[in-house]
DNA sequence: TAGATTGTTAATCGATTAACAATC
DNA sequence: TAGATTGTTAATCGATTAACAATC
């Protein structure tokens, strides 16, 4: 119960370390790691040991002084932790050459959140299947997600659609968008939704970079 | 000079509002609107009005009590403030599915943050112009960063290749990078990094949808 | 055992928010 | 002028870090 307590209590930061570890341990139980010390998990992530064992202490899985964690049963947990019990379908909107792209780089990668089905606007597209994925009309958006149980959706449909798409999705009972329109959506408060934008992401590379650069030029 | 060293104080997230608001802007000037005020532009932004005003302070533009903020002289104060003088070219390297996607994203968006060159190590793609952007081979990297004074690259390779791929940007100048490979980089401390983990984005979606989900149904 | 690591508590840090005088 | 908004300072909040007893 206390356990539950702090599950609901955690701060976004440390689920998405939380993801980052499990597939770190994913590549070295790969490698017939067995044991792992927090600092080493923090050197791989990019982050504080300190932040490690805070975040695993969250799942409710403990290390031990003299072993750390248990590869195999961290993984476990970390499973319990992160993922729905029977997985979860993922729509995506907007099947443009980004939106191809994402579908690609999902298929096959997690099979708890499988890109279940596509949709478009542009009638070319719809009953196509691309990279694996069946593509439908907008139309068909609260009857495809209804028939399967779909609640999360990307959206990487153009700045203009986006939030009409997303006004259909939440209709059609999606509690979760990743969202790579460079549009600010709004939503309910039932509604996660977590924004990608790439155009600032890069900016905000240019200027860090150059301010390094200049730090860098007169020390 | 106080107004530099504000500058250089200014956190991240500041830099990516400021992004933001300067798209914002840019929509709003194409309609027509002359003046604005913090809690409209924070309400577009998704963000709170003293935040607006602590960043708009640290750009160095004030507003006015009575009309707010100008919107033309404000786009300028934020180009100064975010643009390099004479515009900034991208690498990117990693011409797959991702790459062709992010090269089409970002033709004729920002003029300052133009995509110069792209490399990959496929040889069917080398030489090739893909969205208006010659394909270069990987060993031409520093010889055409150099000739093109490209110091910001964009990775869209596979995990695997990715911290080598670091290391070259880094051994032919690049300062800052976009990277979309799911590990981190180990880059040297005058180098930023901007991670967009797509996995990890939507792992957060789920795991919070579902949070939601289940507040929802026991309030 | 000795010693490095763990989980836990207190201190620190930085960003956000609230409060308010100054302004047009 | 009156009043909403601005820039600025102090208070709050949350996450990170430091410190340390407990552990194997």
């Amino acid at each position: 119960m206390a356990a539950q307590k702090v599950a609901r209590l955690i701060s976004e930061r440390s689920i998405g370390r939380l993801s980052l570890y499990r597939r770190l341990l994913n590549v070295l139980q790969g490698e017939g790691v067995r044991n792992i010390y927090s600092h080493q998990l923090a050197a791989m992530a990019g982050c504080t040991a300190a932040q490690v064992r805070r975040d695993l202490m969250a799942v409710g899985y403990s290390g031990s002084p003299t072993h750390g964690y248990e590869v195999p049963r961290l993984i476990e947990s970390l499973r319990e932790f992160l993922d729905a019990p029977g997985g979860q379908g993922v729509a995506l909107v907007g099947v443009g050459n980004l939106g191809k792209a994402i579908l690609s780089y999902f298929t096959g990668r997690r099979p708890n959140l499988q890109i279940a089905a596509a949709f478009d606007s542009d009638p070319y597209k719809v009953n196509r299947v691309i990279h694996g994925c069946r593509c439908y009309s907008m139309e068909h958006l609260a009857e495809v997600a209804e028939g399967q149980g779909i609640r999360l959706a990307i959206i990487t449909v153009p700045a203009q659609a986006a939030q009409a798409v997303a006004d259909a999705l939440v209709q059609a009972g999606v509690r979760g968008i990743l969202n790579f329109a460079p549009v600010r959506l709004r939503v309910p408060d039932h509604v996660h939704v977590e924004d990608i934008d790439m155009t600032v992401s890069l900016e905000k590379v240019a200027y860090f970079a150059r301010q390094s650069a200049e730090r860098g030029s007169r020390p």
